[in-house]
DNA sequence: TGACCATTTTGGATCGTTCCAACAAATTCA
DNA sequence: TGAATTTGTTGGAACGATCCAAAATGGTCA
């Protein structure tokens, strides 16, 4: 049980030398005689050396721990499980460690969690904010130099360093497939109107729209909940227009097969009627009937992403601000009408 | 930037009282007067301070860190996530944080990690370990007073806390649910047989197939890698054996799916022509077609269970061993036959 | 009033490490 | 040879909290 720790002053000992030299052979130093740094390791290792970061910690300035924190709003989504992996494996290969908590979209949750994670003295922070947080949460952090990075969503008024997908040109490019196909009049379906990604993902829209001569109708952009109810809802909402749409590009996958729903249910069958895209590429795009032309993110890339930007910030000492936008691309299958053959291009 | 950090020493002297004082508002000890802890906590507020548990740890003895950790062989896959979101619930609401990491079935990447952890000062460890992990990899946390507990593998020579799935009544379960639809040759296949898993597995086969009074067949045990295509060979080796099968249940859901592809390419359609039972119920499950019946384990609430175990070995200061089996119950689907009524039972 | 007690408060010493300035030993150079 | 330089090593003072024994405070009672 309680047996005593062995800490450098016992090794100092067995090594006959003193607990500064010691000190030095745990840094690396390239100071100590290559005879004494062998004496000192095998001294660390017959009495079966630990190594306390805490207290090391304690008199080196700056907060050195060597700990990320990592938050994410869902950890049940694979979504984030992959994001958290790619963040780990860059972060663990730099030779830090990573807290990672885990707030189920409660704000209350989070802040006691960032709160914790300052306490033990994170040397940097990596956070998918759950709904509706505020930026200024993160400014005594940011204060006080600890490096913050937002990824997935963004925070408005962001001073905040982020990483999140390129929404703009993913939409655009399915946009673009959907015009490729021939289709003229397409929709943009679900997604809550006040957040930042539905912005960004409409933006992409109205821009690939009118590149191609078609001009931005108002009429064809339904938002909804970003839920599968909310998508059929929307796409019976977009039926209903005049000169009505023949495809549509849904803000995430869950509205698009909302809108395969409700696209039935008005005897529309979705890839042969009507011509529906998705946003994320959730594991049932894949193997739903028909199977969901969609826009890829790759949550694990982005995590390492996000890893080194965080790491490049905490080298750096310094807090600055930097936005960065990792790269998506369709996926096509089915749903979109596209031929089988389309899906090489 | 590096602005100086708050202290207890700097709360005191804004406060008018001493450090000591200060520490003991900090533990919440009765011993303060209620003004004077409210002026103590004002001045915290006004100051900005954020408490270092790394030098309270380095005074405070047998390393009440505050913190457990947690390793996973697969974070990418929704079980262990799951787990993870269960032992983050418990732990968090005891004022501990979780450390996570994952090491992708890296028996090193484990070694390091772990080693990691405990430079930290974690107060207990929580592991799903990698395959192949060797129990005395974790001798000398033990030894040093640390609590572990491991999680839904557990490790041969156990000494260990361990918390898995009550496998054997799980597959009992399944096999008594094929015995009540009129089967009579029940296979079990998939696994490998150097695993813990797959002996529990077997021996809840065994046990149940002889209550029902049919004999233990050697020949109906058909091992394979725990995979989908391990489950079409598997399969097709067991359609050879004499007196043939004609219900199975399987290692787990990947070879179960596996077990239906195999079927088919033998012109036999799972659930009509032969019963297929999985073990796990993973996502796909639900959707599968035929619809996989499946033995279910709740991996949130063996997070949960496992969570509290460790806790409460922390707590007792001690570290004892206990292992504990969280229940699973068999859902009824499409792939064993059964009306959907019996759905119900 | 002074002895006694309960309640609050306090100044060091301490935890295990790193930093710093100073020292000893070995080497180089004029 | 002696001084200057390089190369290794070292003791003590931090870091920011907790613990302990002891002191201050206030009340009660003979």
């Amino acid at each position: 049980m309680g047996r005593p720790r062995v800490t450098v002053i016992d090794i100092a000992q067995a090594a006959g030398v003193s607990k500064s030299t010691v000190s030095l052979v745990l840094q690396g130093s390239p100071l100590v005689k290559g005879t004494t740094r062998a004496k000192v390791v095998e001294a660390m290792n017959e009495l079966g050396y630990v190594y306390n970061r805490g207290a090391a910690n304690l008199r080196q300035t700056g907060s050195k721990s060597g700990i990320v924190g990592v938050v994410v709003n869902d950890l049940t989504n694979g979504f984030f499980a992959e994001l958290a992996v790619g963040v780990d494996i860059v972060v663990q290969s730099a030779g830090f460690v990573q807290f990672l908590s885990n707030t189920g979209e409660s704000i209350d949750r989070q802040r006691e969690v960032v709160a914790s994670m300052r306490e033990h003295g994170i040397s940097g922070l990596l956070v998918s904010p759950a709904r509706g947080t505020d930026p200024s949460d993160f400014a005594p952090l940011v204060e006080a130099g600890i490096p913050v990075v937002v990824v997935v969503r963004s925070l408005p008024g962001g001073k905040l360093s982020s990483v999140v997908a390129d929404n703009p040109s993913g939409v655009a490019g399915a946009v673009r497939h959907l015009v490729s196909l021939g289709h003229r009049r397409i929709a943009f379906l679900g997604g809550f109107q006040d957040t930042a990604v539905f912005h960004e993902r409409l933006s992409g829209y109205r821009s690939a729209v009118t590149a191609a001569g078609f001009g931005f109708d108002e009429a064809l952009v339904v938002p909804s909940a970003p839920s599968r109810a909310g998508g059929a809802d929307a796409v019976a909402r977009a039926l209903a227009v005049e000169e009505r749409p023949t495809a549509a590009v849904c803000f995430n996958d869950a509205v698009a097969f909302g809108a395969c729903d409700g696209l039935r249910s008005h005897r529309l069958e979705p890839g042969r009627d009507f011509a529906v895209v998705g946003f994320d590429d959730v594991i049932e795009a894949r193997t739903a009937v028909p199977a969901l032309t969609t826009v890829s993110v790759d949550p694990q890339a982005m995590g390492r992403r996000a890893g080194q930007l965080l790491l490049k910030q905490i080298a750096a000492g310094g807090v600055s601000s930097e936005a960065v936008m990792t790269s998506v691309r369709l996926v096509v299958r089915e749903s979109c009408g596209a031929p089988r053959l389309a899906a090489q291009a």
